[in-house]
RNA sequence: GGGCGUUUAGCUCAGCGGGAGAGCGCCUGCCUUACAAGCAGGAGGUCGGCGGUUCAAAUCCGCCAACGCCCACCA
C-alpha cells in the first residue's frame, strides 16, 4: 500500500491534514463510497488514458458506414519536445475530434512526426561532437544509421507528451515522414513531376547557409531589419581621367563584379553606357550597361553588378550575358576568385577591402543604412546568395488550381482573412528550391552517368546507364517540406488506392498556426489537387500563436517558454486544456498567464465537488426507472433544464464556428453560476425535504444536468469527465463514445427563466441589504416584501422557501403595506420592494448607501429622459426599443421614488 | 516599401450598432455538513485620440498615435 501526503494550500492545511490512501483513489469507486475532497489529476490521468487505448476507443474504421470526419496532425518534429504552441494546436484538434466522435462520426485523428531534415541532423551532429566526431569522419552511411538510432531512442518523446495532453489520436495509424510508405509517396511525386517537366535542375543563385552548408528555400530565410553601412566607392573609366561612384552595402562582393549598370532613362549617365570601367583593387575591366532594374534615385544611380552573389545582379547577368565569378567557398570564405583576398572570411574580407580602398582614397563617404538581411531560420547565420546547381519545382502551374480551389470555396480558411495571405503568396509564387546538401532526408532519386552524362530519374534504383556506363546517385536530399506537403495523401496510403484513402480523403479540417501557411498548407493544397484531383481538406482552421507578455513568439532561445508538461504536473492536463480553449479567441494571438491555469484548476475542482455532492445524494436512485413525464418538476428544475438546453444550442454554434473560447465561457458560466450557485443550493430543499417524490425528482434533475454537462465538458476536459462518468450510475461504458447532447427545444421555458431571474434578483437584493447592515450570516432575519409590479404575488407566495433559504430568513411576509417603514432597510428588485428590519438606531450607513444609489439613478434617469424626449428616436427607432427604454425609465423612477421616501423617513436630507 | 492585428477595470482579456462584462488581484463578512482551490456582498472604467455615418457608436467608416506581427530581390 502506498501513502501520500497531499499538499494543500496554506489555509486548508491549517485546518486538516489529509492523508489519502492512493490505492483507494485509483480503485473504481461506486456511488456513495469515499471520494476525495479535491480533484487530484495525477491519480486519474494515466489510468484513463491507458483505459482508452486498451479499449481502442480512438481507433477509426474505414468500413463502419458512418460519415467520416478526418484530421491529420501537423506532424511535430521528431526532435521536438512539446511547447505551448503544440499544446494549443493539439488541444484544439482534440476538442474537435472528440466532439465529432461523440456526435457519431467515424472520427479519425491521424498522428505522426516529421523527420525535420536540418533540425534532426543538427541534433545528431551535436551528439557526435560530444564524442569528438564529425559526420564527415564517420561517413554518410554510418551517420544516417546514427540518426535512425537516435530517432528510435528519442523520437517517441513528443508522442508521449501528446498522450499526456490527452490527445485522442488513432495511434494504430501513427506515421513518420520517412517511413516506407511516406518515402514511396515522395519518390512517386518526384518522378512524376520530373516526367511532367515540373521538376528541373539548374544553376541558379540560391539562399545558402554557410553554417548548415546547404541551400534553403526562399521562405526559410528570415529577414531582419539591421543597421548597415552604405559605402560610396570610386570606379574609374578606362583610358580617361573620368570616374564615378557606386554605392554598395557589401563592398567585398566587388571582387566578383563583372559590370556596372545605370538606368537607360537616366540622362545623367547616357554617355557612360558602353564605356568600360575599371574595378578598383583588382583592375578588372567592366562594361557599363543599361538596365531597367537600376533605380536612379538610390545612391548615385550607378550600381555595381555581381552576378554570382546577388539575385538581382544574377538576373541582370543573364540579360546581358555577363560572366559569373564566384568568390566564395561554401563556408563563405573568399576563394581564389577573390585574388589577394583569398582565404579571408566574408566579414574579414569586407574590412580588408574597405581598408584598402580607403588607403587609395577611393571611398568618398559612408552612410548608415537600414536594410533587411536574410538569416537561416534554423541557425540564424546570415544567408549568402550563392550560385549552385540545385533542383527546383516549377510552381506556377501547380499554384493555379490551388488558388482556384480557395476562390470557389472548395477549401475555406477560418478566420477568412488568412485567405488573403494565402492568395498573396500564391499569386507571387516563385520556383521552389527543393534540394538540400544534407544527409538526413529523402535522397533525390536521380543518377548521373559517368560515361555519357545522362540524368536518370527513376522509381526503382537503376543498375547502369542504358549506355552501359556506371551511375552515380545525386548526393542531395529533399527539403523536409517536400514530404510533409504530401502528408494528407501519403499517410492514408497514396499512391496506392487504399480503403483509408478512399474513405478519409479529403480530410475535413486542418488545424494549424499561420506561420506555416506557406511552408505547408499551400504545398499540401498544390500536391493534393495535382495528384488526388481534390483538395486535401475542406477547411483550414488557423489558430492563434502563443506569445509572451511582450508579444514575442515563445521560443527556447528567448527563454520565455512555459513548459506544458510542468503545467500538467502542477495543475493537471484538463486545467491546461480548458485554459487553452478559454483563451483561444479566433484570429488573435494570445498570451497565457499562469493565474488563468490556476483558475481552470479551480473549475476542475468545482466540477469535482458538484459531482461529489450529486453522487452523495444519489442513494437509491435508478435513472432507468424514472419516467420523465411523471416527475413533479419545480421552478428550479424547469429553469435549469431550460438553461441547459440553451447551453447545448450555444455550444453547437460556438464549436461549429471553432470558437472554443465562447464555448468554454458558456460552459463555465452555466456550470458554476447557474448549476452550482443556484440549482444545487435550491435542490437541497427537496433532497433534504420529507417527500420521497420530491427527492427522486431532485435526484433525477441533478443527475441529468450533471451527466449532460459532463458530456459537454468532455472534449475540453477528458480526464476528469471520464473519472466522474465512471462513478455515475448509468449503463454507458466510456464517455468518449457517449452521444453528444442534443438541444431539447421542448424543455426551453422562457417563463421559468424569467421567474427564476426575478427570484434571484430579490434574493441578491436581500443579501446585499443584510451585508450592508452587517447582519451576520449566522443570524436569521425576518423580511417583508411588497409586489410593486402587481403580478409577482403568486410567484412570491409559491417560492417563498427559495427566498427564505437563500437569503437566510427566519420568515417572509408578502404584504400590501408596511406599517413602520422607518425601522427597515429597503431595496427594490425586479418590481418587488424588500424590507429588512434594522436592528440598530444608527442609520448613517444606510443613509449613505441611499444617497449614493440616488446619485447614480439620477444620472440614469436623465439619460433615459433625454432619449425619450427626442422625436427622432421615437419615430425612427424600432418600437420595441422605445418600449424598453420607457420601461427602464419607469423602473428607475420607481426606485428613486422609494429611496427618497426612505430617506425622508430616516431623517436624511 | 506593402499588408495585417492590437489599444476596454490595477493585471490578463471577452464583447463588436440599442442599459459597460469575466477571471485574477483588491476591500468587507463568513470554517453555512459538495467545494476556504470555497460562499455571500462590494469598490474600481468619459471602452487610445480626433472627425464622420446613425434616432442611437466601445461596437460601422476615415484620419492620427502607440505597440506587435507578417510579407518584400533598391544595391
Amino acid at each position: 500500500m502506498q501513502w501520500k501526503q497531499v499538499v494543500l494550500p496554506r489555509h486548508a492545511a491549517r485546518r486538516l491534514e489529509v492523508i489519502i490512501d492512493l490505492s483507494d483513489m485509483l480503485e473504481e469507486t461506486p456511488a456513495g463510497r469515499y471520494i476525495p475532497k479535491a480533484y487530484e489529476p495525477a491519480y486519474v490521468e494515466e489510468k484513463w488514458y491507458r483505459f482508452w487505448l486498451d479499449n481502442k476507443l480512438f481507433h477509426a474504421h474505414a468500413d463502419s458506414g458512418k460519415e467520416p470526419f478526418t484530421i491529420v496532425i501537423p506532424p511535430p518534429n521528431v526532435t521536438g519536445s512539446l511547447h505551448l504552441g503544440h499544446a494549443l494546436n493539439n488541444s484544439l484538434q482534440d476538442f474537435i475530434i472528440r466532439r465529432k466522435r461523440m456526435q457519431g462520426y467515424e472520427a479519425l485523428w491521424l498522428p505522426g512526426t516529421d523527420h525535420a531534415g536540418i533540425a534532426t541532423q543538427n541534433v545528431v551532429e551535436r551528439k557526435l561532437a560530444e564524442e569528438g566526431l564529425t559526420r564527415q569522419e564517420i561517413g554518410r552511411e554510418a551517420f544516417v544509421e546514427r540518426v535512425w538510432e537516435w530517432k528510435k531512442k528519442y523520437g517517441g518523446n513528443i508522442i508521449r507528451q501528446l498522450k499526456r495532453m490527452g490527445c485522442s489520436c488513432d495511434w494504430d495509424r501513427e506515421r513518420f515522414t520517412m517511413d516506407a510508405g511516406c518515402s514511396r509517396a515522395v519518390r512517386e511525386v518526384f518522378v512524376r513531376l520530373y516526367e511532367e517537366g515540373l521538376i528541373y535542375q539548374g544553376y541558379y543563385i540560391v539562399n545558402w547557409c554557410p553554417r548548415c552548408h546547404t541551400a534553403i528555400s526562399d521562405i526559410e530565410v528570415e529577414h531582419e531589419e539591421l543597421e548597415g553601412k552604405l559605402w560610396y566607392v570610386r570606379y574609374d573609366i578606362k583610358d580617361s581621367e573620368d570616374y564615378f561612384y557606386v554605392a554598395t552595402t557589401r563592398p567585398e562582393t566587388m571582387l566578383g563584379d563583372t559590370a556596372v549598370a545605370v538606368n537607360p532613362r537616366d540622362h545623367r549617365y547616357h554617355q557612360l553606357v558602353g564605356k568600360t570601367a575599371v574595378l578598383p583593387l583588382l583592375g578588372r575591366e567592366l562594361p557599363v550597361i543599361a538596365d531597367d532594374f537600376v533605380d536612379p534615385e538610390f545612391g548615385t544611380g550607378i550600381v555595381k553588378v555581381t552576378p554570382a552573389h546577388d539575385p538581382n545582379d544574377f538576373e541582370m547577368g543573364k540579360r546581358h550575358d555577363l560572366e559569373e565569378i564566384n568568390i566564395f567557398t561554401p563556408e563563405a570564405v573568399v576563394n581564389e576568385g577573390g585574388g589577394p583576398y583569398a582565404g579571408l572570411e566574408r566579414y574579414e574580407a569586407r574590412n580588408a577591402v574597405v581598408r584598402d580602398l580607403e588607403k587609395i582614397h577611393y571611398i568618398s563617404k559612408v552612410e548608415t543604412h537600414h536594410h533587411a538581411v536574410g538569416h537561416c531560420y534554423r541557425c540564424h547565420t546570415v544567408i549568402e546568395p550563392y550560385l549552385s546547381k540545385q533542383w527546383f519545382v516549377s510552381m506556377k502551374a501547380l499554384a493555379e488550381p490551388a488558388i482556384e480551389a480557395v476562390e470557389v470555396e472548395r477549401t475555406g480558411f477560418v478566420p477568412s482573412r488568412w485567405e488573403k495571405t494565402y492568395f498573396e503568396w500564391m499569386y507571387n509564387i516563385r520556383d521552389w528550391c527543393i534540394s538540400r546538401q544534407l544527409w538526413w532526408g529523402h535522397r533525390i532519386p536521380a543518377w548521373y552517368c559517368r560515361e555519357c552524362g545522362e540524368v536518370i530519374v527513376s522509381r526503382e534504383d537503376p543498375e547502369r546507364c542504358p549506355c552501359g556506363g556506371e551511375l552515380k546517385r545525386d548526393p542531395d536530399v529533399l527539403d523536409t517540406w517536400f514530404s510533409s506537403g504530401l502528408w494528407p495523401m501519403s499517410t492514408l496510403g497514396w499512391p496506392d488506392e487504399t480503403e483509408d484513402l478512399r474513405f478519409f480523403y479529403p480530410t475535413t479540417v486542418l488545424v494549424t498556426a499561420f506561420d506555416i501557411i506557406f511552408f505547408w498548407v499551400a504545398r499540401m493544397m498544390m500536391s493534393g489537387l495535382h495528384f488526388m484531383g481534390d483538395v486535401p481538406f475542406y477547411q483550414v482552421f488557423v489558430t492563434a500563436l502563443i506569445r509572451d507578455e511582450s508579444g514575442k513568439k515563445m521560443s527556447k532561445s528567448s527563454g520565455n517558454v512555459i513548459d506544458p508538461l510542468e503545467v500538467i504536473d502542477h495543475y493537471g492536463a484538463d486545467a491546461l486544456r480548458f485554459t487553452l480553449g478559454h483563451i483561444a479567441v479566433p484570429g488573435r494571438d494570445v498570451f497565457l498567464p499562469e493565474e488563468r491555469i490556476a483558475g481552470s484548476r479551480h473549475f476542475c475542482n468545482k466540477i469535482w465537488n458538484a459531482s461529489r455532492f450529486t453522487l452523495m445524494n444519489l442513494e437509491g436512485f435508478d435513472a432507468g426507472a424514472v419516467r420523465e413525464e411523471e416527475l413533479d418538476l419545480t421552478l428550479a428544475d424547469t429553469w435549469i433544464l431550460s438553461a441547459l438546453s440553451g447551453l447545448i444550442q450555444r455550444m453547437d454554434q460556438h464549436c461549429e464556428a471553432y470558437n472554443f473560447s465562447e464555448a468554454c465561457r458558456a460552459l463555465y458560466e452555466f456550470f458554476w453560476s447557474d448549476f452550482c450557485d443556484w440549482y444545487v443550493e435550491l435542490s437541497k430543499l427537496r433532497l433534504y425535504g420529507s417527500h420521497e417524490a420530491d427527492r427522486r425528482t431532485a435526484q433525477y434533475v441533478l443527475w441529468t444536468v450533471l451527466e449532460r454537462a459532463l458530456r459537454l465538458l468532455h472534449p475540453f476536459m477528458p480526464f476528469i469527465t471520464e473519472e466522474i462518468w465512471q462513478r455515475l450510475p448509468h449503463q454507458g461504458e466510456s464517455i468518449t463514445r457517449a452521444p453528444w447532447p442534443r438541444p431539447r427545444p421542448e424543455l426551453v421555458d422562457e417563463e421559468a427563466e424569467k421567474d427564476m431571474n426575478v427570484l434571484r434578483e430579490i434574493i441578491t437584493c436581500m443579501r446585499r441589504l443584510r451585508a450592508e447592515m452587517g447582519i451576520k450570516p449566522s443570524k436569521l432575519t425576518s423580511a417583508l416584501v411588497i409586489d410593486m409590479a402587481g403580478d409577482r404575488n403568486a410567484l412570491l407566495e409559491r417560492y417563498m422557501d427559495y427566498i427564505i433559504s437563500q437569503a437566510r430568513l427566519s420568515s417572509l411576509d408578502v404584504v400590501r403595506k408596511v406599517e413602520d417603514p422607518s425601522s427597515y432597510a429597503r431595496g427594490l428588485a425586479a418590481g418587488v420592494e424588500v424590507f429588512i428590519p434594522l436592528d440598530s438606531e444608527d442609520f448613517s450607513e444606510e443613509l449613505e448607501r441611499i444617497e449614493r444609489e440616488l446619485a447614480k439613478l439620477e444620472d440614469e434617469s436623465r439619460r433615459f429622459k433625454a432619449k425619450l424626449s427626442n422625436d427622432q428616436f421615437l419615430s425612427k427607432a424600432p418600437q420595441e426599443i422605445v418600449q424598453k427604454e420607457r420601461r427602464k425609465l419607469a423602473d428607475v423612477m420607481l426606485k428613486m421614488d422609494r429611496l427618497k421616501e426612505q430617506l425622508e423617513l430616516l431623517g436624511g436630507s
